[in-house]
DNA sequence: ACCTGAACACCGTTCAAGT
DNA sequence: ACCTGAACACCGTTCAAGT
């Protein structure tokens, strides 16, 4: 049997993740399933904050992010976001992980961020603006990648899945109307998941024609 | 001196939220403080997510979303936004704590959902659009409203805070330029917070404009 | 109705010790 | 270098019992 190794704790930990939610990853558990004594894990890891961070790192690794096609700065932009987002589809928890964890810490999701910095500066932003608009557009990104796993609360198959938005629905058709009429009569479309398309398409656009226009207006002046 | 209410439990969970960050809200410390056991607070909360719903429901209750001033829906839109981001900066674990609940628990936050549907189907859009719009505008508020009280892991006064930010700068000065070329050119405004009015127009601006982008377009076809 | 006491099954982490 | 054993100081929660 292989011996205990960094990579192995991390995609364990991120399939007990992705199947049972960010909360079941525990060293005690992680342990246990690696046939070992949770103190094993402490051998490769400082304390549970630094897997979490091996984690987010292990998560956007595969990511290479192509110098190669240099257009315009908003259409390389929109591929960073289609790209990483294709990356975090793969995994339902990526989204709580990264929201556990300082973005600093995690070197992968570092060179997203100085790709999208780069990008953002040819918007001819000031530097605070750029800033900003590199938040919110990883953060955006990042929800949008989570968009269809709603809620990493798994360990459901498909008619389980099914059931629980039927229950979601139910739940909002019979809110009072009088007080929110508009939640009650959109009870279908909020409570399913919606096209995946609309997530790769209106969501990124969503995203970045916000910035795009912004741009346009601060260079219009 | 005073019975043990609801209301005065969530106020006690949100001050020590704030001060010292949500992963100090726990049953056992809260009852501490409260100068009663731990098992007295599952008469009042079934459990300890009812217990965050209900601080959830305590941060947005103050808001009022005012039907008088009926303008375009953009500029209602905009309203919504800054509204709910004062509402939120009260609190510093305002993220975090309607990071971990879900939305359709909390009645007050149902409520600014509803309205945010509403003007969203003024926009001309689809059912599955209008839901989208929706989520992603209010996550961009709470995130927004987050932004200048970086990190909800607080129980840092003024002079610690600016050595934080200080070391965060150091850090990101540190990294290799060839590798991180950008973060490293834009060390000082990463570190910072930016301007506190940067949030309030720019960051609005950047939530509010692509929607409006994207309604013109569509009603343009 | 409102709270307590004792107990259960968990956590993360330290520290000395083994090989 | 790599892992174990025992122990510490925490968690959330249940259940029966008190007033």
């Amino acid at each position: 049997m292989g011996k205990l190794t960094r990579e192995a704790v991390v995609e364990r930990a991120l399939e007990i993740g992705d199947a049972e939610g960010l909360n079941a990853v525990t060293i005690r558990r992680l342990a246990q399933e690696l046939g070992v004594t949770p103190m094993a894990l402490y051998w490769h890891f400082k304390n549970k904050e630094q897997l979490t961070v091996a984690m987010a790192d292990h998560l956007v690794e595969g990511f290479v992010i192509g110098q190669e096609h240099a257009g315009p700065w908003q259409e390389r932009l929109r591929e960073l976001v289609t790209g990483l987002v294709r990356i975090l589809r793969r995994h339902p928890c990526a989204a709580s992980v990264l929201g556990e964890v300082e973005y600093l810490e995690v070197p992968a999701f570092l060179r997203v961020w100085d790709t999208s910095l780069g990008l953002a500066k040819r918007g001819g932003f000031s530097p605070d603006e750029i800033c900003m608009i590199s938040q919110y557009l990883l953060q955006g990104t990042i929800a949008l990648a989570a968009g269809p796993t709603r809620h990493c609360v798994p360990g459901l198959s498909g008619p389980e899945m099914a059931e629980r938005t039927r229950l979601k629905r139910v739940r909002l058709q019979s809110l009072p109307p009088d007080v929110y009429p508009h939640i009650v009569e959109m009870a279908a479309p909020l409570s399913e998941d919606g096209p995946p398309d609309l997530y790769d398409t209106f969501g990124v656009d969503l995203l970045i024609t916000g910035i795009e226009a912004l741009a346009t207006r601060t260079s219009g002046r």
